[in-house]
RNA sequence: GCCGAAGUGGCGGAAUGGCAGACGCGGCGGUCUCAAAAACCGCUGGGGUCACACCCAUGUGGGUUCGAAUCCCACCUUCGGCACCA
């Protein structure tokens, strides 16, 4: 009988079983379940919801798992942590699939989110999946159709015809935010214009609020652009008589210079303007016919360059400048847009580029109207500012700084204009002409008119079953069967609305439904509004910082008027994360085979390897190459990690030995700095402190006789340190020390400052700024110790020779300047 | 054109007025091993030196300061946003 005999190895770290095993004991015991009834102080993190694509990709883990470690943090500082998790599952890509495949887009969403759901579950993220919402589950979407009725009820939702972006490739009109470049955000195809009856919300009616960023921390970026976007502009609207028999109405231009009134020579209008009919005289009516035609043809590309020649066409009507009873000519021009102020400008060329332009190019008048105009020479641009007024009448010699003001007013008094306010931010357009939306639940009523549904009737659900070809108009068009119901007011016949709404519409509110997902009478009640909202600290991409983060922003301060939420914010801190790039710094693509798959990732390193290795790359902020030979360092430190939790040093009673006294410092100077980093969202520098303590430690360890309770409290503390960044590692080594679990209900250490003070410091000593020497002095030195000490040093002595220092700067712990 | 962010070793990055390059990757050398892997230890910006000393170095050029990657001015480059918005 001659067996081997197998000793068991100590063993080793096997990322995949720990992970399987405290994966499904969190779910069991579901520990990250945020109670309604904790009483201790709440925080709402959130990191925004994915849409189901059916596949997690590095940049929802790049986004998620350091957004996670935060959380995880905040619960181990005592506070009642809610972080939920959902999908925001209406849009697109479902419906393309189904057309392309002929698979039911419910069926294709609902598939995905299983899946995704089961790839999330890897992260080890402490997700509180009890509060999971589905925006394309009826009873989500629900409570979206209500939020449509209420926004209507408020006066905030309407249905007007207006010039919208069409995008072709995606057959639906697009939110101004969803254009970029004049091209469809989501398909890339050039956008066109089509004049189109659409419901909008009126954003418009929040744009002075929405500047306003107080009581929020959110970067600087996100409030510059959301700034830009919404592009206020002071200034003043002029009415201009028309000099056309029949017209009575005046025209009415915005500008942000009245001031320069005396010097517009002429009008234009945008080539869409209403009174374009109605003006143009008969031998003119085939040019601007022409001119109209030729402009509708063009893209938004092409009209918006900036680059291409003025052009435009005279409609052979005059107007009458109010201030100086002059008839100027009224034009028409592409470079005018009908989307923005009145569609109507009065060109100053004398002081406005564009307007000289035109000017230029038509043989029109330019008058100055400031002196800082060389009227010796012909003008070779506009002047924009400066000097004061001329050829004003009455305002002659105004400087320049208070022309404004008095010129509007004078318009005011005098009836012919008033100070006014533009934005760039047009209302929301929310209407698409696709399936896969939440129905608007509205009705066509022959006698009645567009009727809400009554919010009993709710949800409207989409019917199943049916055929995708895009025409242009919305599917559901096609369903007789849907489409036919009855007026709520008198049971008549009626047609439903066919419209879906903007996916963008479901994550205006979906961070309220968290707070309390399972409601079926009301969206969310008021004692979960005041127990959870608003989030404490949001995180998610730039990407959504003039779409998503501006339309929340709107639906809450709507809530918060119509009495349902209270403050003015709906997320207090914000944070973008940056962009997770392939190995060779591109964006992962398939195309590109530069794809890092998380699935794989899990599999090979494990997930908290994978994690820590996202969060160690560089500043969250910042993104860049992910880089996979990085991976072994990370790998090397969590073994160390598991090696120092597995194999501890033979250990004595040293209390008081100079090593301990070390290690103990190295411990709480680690907490210290850690605690600063999490705090900061500096994960790639507090995963480099927690590196320095663990080879401390192993230092120490390979020191032998390491003081029991030094060595107990290093350990601890590294495990509790670690358990944000690797949750799956320290747990399986908290419990294997024997403590109670979880370790991430456990209470984040504290620094002790006593025993965080370095006893002595070596200080750099510079002869006239230049670095010459180290010393090492107690750390409470004062300046004469030091310069003593300083002086001491032989190389020192000889630079300053026998001179009187001049100068001495001294900074204790850091350095000493000896100016000679 | 306007607004904003950034530019540091072979690479990712650290340091926000006080030792430039923490931490990690990669590279080189070593310990262990029959050997290899793993692990551990040491070195690793450039010039210079046997080795020190010393000199140079944070996109470029100036400035402020005892002292500048950090603050100021001008410029170059890259990225993001806005852009005929009256």
């Amino acid at each position: 009988m001659s067996r081997i005999e197998v000793t068991a190895v100590a063993d080793r770290y096997e990322p995949r079983a720990i992970e399987k095993k405290w994966q499904a004991r969190w779910k069991a015991e579901d520990i990250y379940h945020a109670p309604d009834d904790d009483p201790r102080p709440k925080w709402y993190a959130l990191t925004m919801f994915p849409y189901p694509s059916g596949d997690l990709h590095t940049g929802h883990w790049y986004a998620m798992a350091p957004s996670d470690a935060a959380a995880r943090y905040r619960r181990m500082q005592g506070y009642n942590v809610m972080f939920p998790m959902g999908f925001d599952a209406f849009g697109l890509p479902a419906e393309n699939a189904a057309i392309k495949r002929g698979i039911d887009p419910a069926e294709w969403t609902f598939a995905n989110v299983e899946r995704m759901r089961e790839q999330l579950r890897l992260m080890g993220a402490g997700f509180d999946w009890d509060r999971e919402v589905v925006t394309a589950d009826p009873s989500y979407y629900k409570w979206t159709q209500w939020w449509f009725l209420q926004l209507y009820k408020e006066g905030l939702a309407y249905r007007a015809g207006a010039a919208a972006n069409w995008c072709p490739g995606c057959q639906t009109v697009l939110a101004n935010e969803q254009v970029i470049d004049g091209k469809c955000e989501r398909s890339d195809d050039i956008v066109e214009r089509r004049f189109l009856t659409q419901w909008f919300f009126k954003i418009t009616a929040y744009a002075d609020e929405l500047l306003r960023f107080e009581g929020i921390e959110w970067p600087e970026r996100v409030r510059n652009m959301q700034t830009n976007w919404i592009g206020r502009s002071e200034g003043a609207r002029l009415h201009f008589a028309v000099d056309v028999p029949g017209v009575e109405e005046k025209l009415t231009v915005f500008t942000t210079r009245p001031d320069t009134v005396y010097g517009a020579t002429f009008m234009v209008l945008a080539p869409e303007h209403p009174l374009v009919e109605r003006i143009t005289t008969t031998d003119q009516r085939a040019a601007v016919e022409d001119y109209r035609a030729a402009t509708a043809r063009q893209s938004e590309i092409e009209r918006l360059s900036t680059e291409k020649e003025k052009t435009g066409v005279f409609t052979g009507a005059y107007a009458v400048n109010p201030f100086t009873g002059s008839r100027i000519p009224i034009w028409i021009a592409d470079y005018v847009l009908v989307t923005y102020g009145t569609g109507a400008v009065m060109a100053v060329p004398a002081h406005d580029q564009r307007d000289f332009e035109f000017a230029l190019k038509f043989g029109l008048e330019i008058v100055p109207v400031y002196d800082v105009v060389d009227t010796t020479k012909p003008m070779e641009r506009a002047v924009t500012y400066g000097g004061s007024m001329i050829n004003s009448g009455p305002f002659d010699g105004t400087p320049y700084d208070q022309a404004i003001a008095r010129v509007t007013a004078y318009a005011a008094e005098h009836g012919i204009g008033e100070a006014a306010v533009t934005y760039r931010l047009r209302d929301w357009l929310i209407s698409r002409q696709r399936y896969w939306g939440a129905p608007i639940p509205m009705v066509h009523c022959e006698t009645h008119g567009i009727v809400p549904v009554p919010e009993d009737q709710l949800p409207v659900l989409l019917p199943e079953k049916v055929t995708f070809l895009p025409t242009g108009q919305s599917p559901l068009t096609q369903i007789e069967s849907w489409v036919n119901t009855t007026c709520p007011v008198d049971g008549g016949p009626a047609r439903r609305e066919t419209d879906t709404m903007d996916t963008f519409m479901c994550s205006s509110w979906y961070q309220m439904r968290y707070a309390d997902p399972h409601n079926p009478e009301r969206p969310f009640s008021s004692e979960a509004a005041r127990k959870w909202l608003p989030v404490d600290q949001y995180t998610g991409g730039a990407e959504h910082a003039v779409m998503h983060l501006l339309y929340t922003r709107f639906f809450w301060k709507a809530a918060r008027d119509m009495g349902l939420v209270e403050g003015n914010e709906p997320m207090l801190r914000l944070f973008n994360q940056g962009v997770i790039l392939g190995p060779d710094g591109n964006r992962m693509s398939k195309s590109r085979g530069n794809v890092v798959a998380p699935d794989e990732q899990v599999e090979k390193y494990g997930a908290d390897a994978f994690r820590c290795q996202l969060m160690f790359v560089g500043p969250w902020d910042q993104g860049g190459p992910y880089n996979p030979t990085g991976m072994a360092g990370i790998e090397r430190w969590l073994n160390r990690l598991w090696s120092l939790g597995t194999e501890p040093p033979t250990l004595v009673d040293a209390s008081a030995s100079a090593a301990t006294r070390a290690l103990r410092r190295a411990t709480h100077k680690t907490i210290r700095q850690v605690t600063k980093d999490i705090e900061e969202f500096s994960f790639n520098t507090m995963i480099a402190r927690l590196m320095e303590h663990s080879s401390a430690m192993g230092r120490a360890r390979e020191a032998g006789n390491v003081d029991r309770g030094a060595w107990q409290e290093a350990l601890e503390t590294a495990l509790l340190l670690t358990a944000p960044l690797a949750p799956h590692i320290t747990e399986e080594l908290w419990e294997r020390h024997g403590h109670p679990y979880s370790i991430h209900l456990a209470a984040w250490p504290t620094a002790d400052d006593e025993l965080a003070r370095d006893d002595e410091l070596e200080i750099v000593v510079q002869v006239n700024g230049k670095v010459r020497d180290r010393i090492t002095l107690p750390a409470d030195a004062s300046e004469a110790d030091a310069l003593a000490a300083a002086r001491a040093l032989p190389k020192v002595a000889e630079l300053i020779d026998g001179r009187d220092p001049k100068r001495v700067i001294y900074v204790p712990g850091r350095l000493l300047n000896v100016v000679v």
